[in-house]
RNA sequence: GCGGGCGUGAUGGAAUGGUAGACAUAGCAGACUUAAAAUCUGUGGGCCUUAGUGCCGUGGGGGUUCAAGUCCCCCCGCCCGUACCA
């Protein structure tokens, strides 16, 4: 009998889809279009499993869709912008430049053995001038639609590198190379006017039916659309043009209940202090110390300053509440000025603690309650209170109704009106760094910001730069900067800022569908491909690249970029996990943990015998050596082996741990399924035998099964079917007939998992063409219904015994067989039964 | 801090509110073999001098329901995001 050999199989099917061009995607009217996209790589130069499976799945869709008809577009780019490429060219020489082509050259040679269905004539990477030119011309017509525009945002300076730093290289509030006190700094900086569309953006996300709730959800709280009362405290003793203080808040209904307000260090009342009083500009300098992440601000001890201004409550203008700046108030939500009610709001509770500010309740539990509070009462907005010092709507009501209320009375007295906010901010696209695309606009002395003339594009980066000196080498590069004015001419220099990485993200799928274009899309290829049907990635872009691709989408329907039907760029969504490993560790002579690769370590120890503690299901990365190496898989077990394990063991959304004895049994079982197939092939062609219905009724039930498991990413089930199936098919002594008809299925459904080894049996068994390219099996329904079923029998929700119906008995007649079984008749004890509950097919609860 | 998610045998996991543990792995027992590997078969949550269609059991506590792993509330732990990591 032939051995599995899956180097020979996988490399012979490679050279055969390629020769007969099966994923080289065209336009063809006749036949229903199907676009599945999965979230392409950072060529950090090595695949890992997390590729494998994120590419396997998407290979699966589309492999399936091929055989069901769709005309399939499956391409591949890179993500090939961004700070790593910087950092090497920092640590270890060398040019981003040539960093990054050569990691996309390795990664595709790694990804290639995986015989994924990928139209590779489509490839492109971000760092591909012909890209990123077309990258330039989307902003120049974003900036021309009004989209885009420049304001002050603050970002992270390092002092000593005298640098701008990304989140992740502040460290504890210190520079991760200089170890200097990171402060926050104000620069000019191009936005995208996201935020203008924050409604559209979180209405749309109803019409989002196949994405997951939790990522429409999630997206929905980070545009986070507030209702609330805009209005302004009246002050004494503030500086000229600060007699008033605009504040916003969104539970105007503790207004009676006021005892602060507080402004941001960033407002301009702060600024003005600041110039005025040196006490004051010391504290603002410290707000402005540490990093500008939320979590950061947020997790931050509270300060406040008292500036000595009074402000007079619109209600109560006798009333005197201190004007305090504070720490964790932001300039860029609201107005930048709050009023704090500390008996409602956890954060004033403890400013007001803190500062000896009173804390005075407006809604009680009850009438009676007490008023003093020895913690916040913060209930939901939709229980029912009673207002202590309400002063609109009824005295006992809901949060929502008395805000509305608050609302509707603050405006008919003048005080402030009613003003729907969003969280959502513009998106910061300006970076201080060489290795992103050139934002392309020029300085000029005498005509100011001037977008660079379309004829000019692409602006290339310059290749001679050198890394040795921190920050921007295009700021010192000699000449790059010089250019003309594409106005007046005269000699003025170009923006050295680059853009956000997420910014070559938001819009490569639509690239895609036509990736040579001069322009960045063409209408007739953007009208059939667009949308992605299909779109597969991580969980961590749920917020950020998502978001910011349905603004791309919309503002290149703006542009006409894109047609209206494409503003929602991705049809469905799934979000796969993880994938992860054990970390052997040992300590080291110092009590660190040092770590060991999987490969030194066998039962539990070292070659040396010493004992390693096994950390369970950590995220595979390389400094903790908990890395399994695809190609080593490959190698070993053959391309089919991994794509089958990393689809077999796991919910797809959910992180699937790497064990070696999982991958050894995916291959045992490959190889039964081969050998299975070289026994029938070896069978006599007339031979009948026994029970072909119930070897035929197996494979019909596994069609169905199959197909349901591929269609809702149920891809561990469809495999556990087929394992049964298979174990069924092994067993059978059905005819030859029987058996090759299900051999030459159970190649089909296992195809787009191992299209490999079911190539090999396909043609083995003499099927036509290529299995990739034929029709997907059809299950039929007659031969899927059992006759019988076998009922369990409750007695008070527990199960005590069972009974065998026909499928079609009517429920009261399945009510007398239950009740005459020996387990109810044993708990009636001769009584009657309260109550039974029939559900068909599924189950009888008697309930005594 | 805030937003979202997850938690089930020794292990990965299955389960439209309807028989908890499908399928797979480790382990154990057996067949084949001179022996081993490979392969195949069985077993495979815990408890019990009552071995029973017995009791307990889906992170912990409470609730809704004829029925809860699944829905609701509180708590614990882990993971993702938190706007300059990609």
């Amino acid at each position: 009998m032939a051995v599995y050999t899956p180097s020979e199989i996988e490399a012979r099917w490679q050279v055969a889809w390629e020769k007969a061009g099966i994923f080289t995607a065209q336009r063809d009217e006749t036949k229903p279009k199907y676009y599945v996209l999965e979230m392409f790589p950072y060529p950090s130069g090595r695949i890992h499993m997390g590729h494998v499976r994120n590419y396997t799945m998407g290979d699966v869709i589309a492999r399936y869709k091929i055989s069901t008809g769709h005309n399939v577009l499956h391409p591949m780019g890179w993500d090939a912008f961004g700070m790593p490429a910087e950092n090497a060219a920092m640590a270890i020489g060398g040019h981003p430049k040539t960093w990054t082509y050569d990691n996309i050259a390795d990664m595709r040679g790694q990804m290639k053995p995986l015989g994924l269905s990928i139209d590779w004539s489509r490839e492109f990477a971000t760092c591909d001038p012909e890209y990123y030119g077309q990258q330039q011309a989307l902003f120049l017509d974003f900036l021309d639609a009004g989209l885009i525009h420049r304001k002050n945002a603050s970002v992270n300076w390092d002092p000593i590198d005298m640098t701008v730093l990304a989140n992740e290289q502040v460290i504890d509030g210190k520079g991760w190379r200089s170890g200097a006190d990171v402060e926050k700094r104000d620069l000019t900086q191009w936005f995208f006017k996201i935020s203008d569309m924050a409604g559209e953006l979180k209405s749309a996300l109803d019409d989002l039916e196949n994405w997951p709730a939790k990522v429409r959800l999630m997206q929905e709280n980070w545009i986070g659309e507030s209702r609330g009362l805009q209005f302004a405290f009246s002050t004494a003793n503030a500086p000229e043009g600060f007699d008033r203080v605009e504040v916003y808040t969104t539970r105007p209904d503790t207004l009676m209940g006021a005892s602060f307000i507080g402004i941001s260090a960033d407002h301009p009342l702060a600024k003005q202090l600041e110039k005025e009083n040196p006490e004051i500009a010391a504290f603002c300098a410290e707000c402005r110390k540490g990093g500008t992440t939320a979590a950061e601000i947020e997790t931050a001890e509270k300060m406040g300053f008292d500036t000595g201004i009074r402000a007079r409550h619109p209600f109560d203008t006798d009333s005197k509440l201190p004007i305090y700046i504070a720490n964790f108030i932001l300039m860029d939500y609201g107005t930048g000025a709050i009023f704090g009610c500390p008996a409602h709001d956890e954060r004033d509770w403890d400013f007001a603690t803190k500062y000896e500010l009173p804390i005075i309740s407006t809604f009680l539990p009850t009438p009676d309650a007490d008023e003093k509070l020895t913690t916040p009462y913060v209930p939901a907005k939709t229980e029912e209170v009673y207002y202590n010092r309400g002063f609109a709507g009824e005295e006992t009501q809901t949060g929502e109704a008395a805000i509305n209320a608050a609302i509707d009375f603050c405006e008919a007295n003048g005080v402030g009106q009613g003003v729907t906010k969003y969280r959502l901010r513009d998106w910061g696209l300006s970076r201080q760094r060489y290795w992103g695309c050139p934002i392309p606009v020029v300085h000029c002395d005498s005509c100011g910001v001037v977008p660079e003339k379309k004829e000019n594009l692409p602006i290339e980066l310059p290749f001679d730069v050198d890394f040795d000196t921190p920050g921007n080498p295009l700021d010192r590069h000699p000449t790059w900067r010089d250019t003309p004015c594409p106005s007046c001419g005269k000699p003025a220099t170009r923006e050295t800022d680059t853009m956000d990485t997420f910014v070559d993200s938001s819009w490569y799928f639509a690239r895609f569908t036509s990736p040579r274009a001069d322009t960045p899309t063409v209408k007739e290829d953007a009208d059939y491909w667009m949308n992605v049907d299909q779109y597969i990635g991580g969980i961590e872009h749920a917020i950020l690249h998502l978001l910011y691709s349905r603004f791309f989408a919309r503002a290149m329907q703006i542009t006409g970029h894109l047609p209206e039907s494409a503003v929602e760029p991705f049809n469905a969504l799934f979000t796969q996990g993880m994938v992860t490993h054990e970390i052997y560790q040992t300590e080291g002579d110092n009590g660190r943990p040092v770590y060991h690769l999987p490969e030194d370590v066998t039962d539990g120890k070292l070659a040396d015998g010493t004992e390693v503690q096994i950390v369970p299901s950590a995220k595979m990365s390389k400094s903790k050596k908990n890395v399994v190496d695809p190609l080593g898989i490959i190698a070993n077990y053959g391309a089919d082996t991994a794509r089958w394990f990393v689809l077999s063991d796991s919910p797809p959304e959910r992180d699937v741990e790497w064990t070696a004895s999982g991958a050894e049994a995916a291959y045992k079982h490959l190889n039964r399924v081969h050998n299975i197939s070289a026994r029938i092939a070896e069978m006599d062609k007339s031979a009948s035998g026994k029970d072909d219905d119930g070897l035929l009724r197996a494979m019909h039930k596994a069609i169905h099964d199959v197909t349901v498991g591929v269609e809702t990413f149920g891809f561990n089930a469809a495999i556990a079917k087929l394992y049964g199936f298979t174990a069924v098919l092994q067993k059978s002594k059905a005819g030859y007939a029987a058996q090759h008809e299900a051999i030459k299925t159970l190649a089909q459904l296992m195809a787009p998992m191992t299209p490999h080894l079911s190539e090999h049996i396909w043609a083995t068994q003499g099927g036509a063409d290529l299995v990739a390219t034929a029709p997907w099996p059809k299950a039929d329904e007659a031969m899927m219904v059992d006759d019988t079923v076998t009922l369990p029998i409750q007695i008070n929700g527990k199960r005590r015994g069972e009974i065998s119906v026909p499928a079609d008995m009517p429920k009261d007649e399945v009510e007398k067989l239950a009740l005459a079984t020996q387990a109810v008749q044993k708990a009636l004890e001769g009584g009657t039964p309260k109550k039974v509950i029939v559900v068909p097919g599924r189950i009888v609860n008697v309930v005594v």
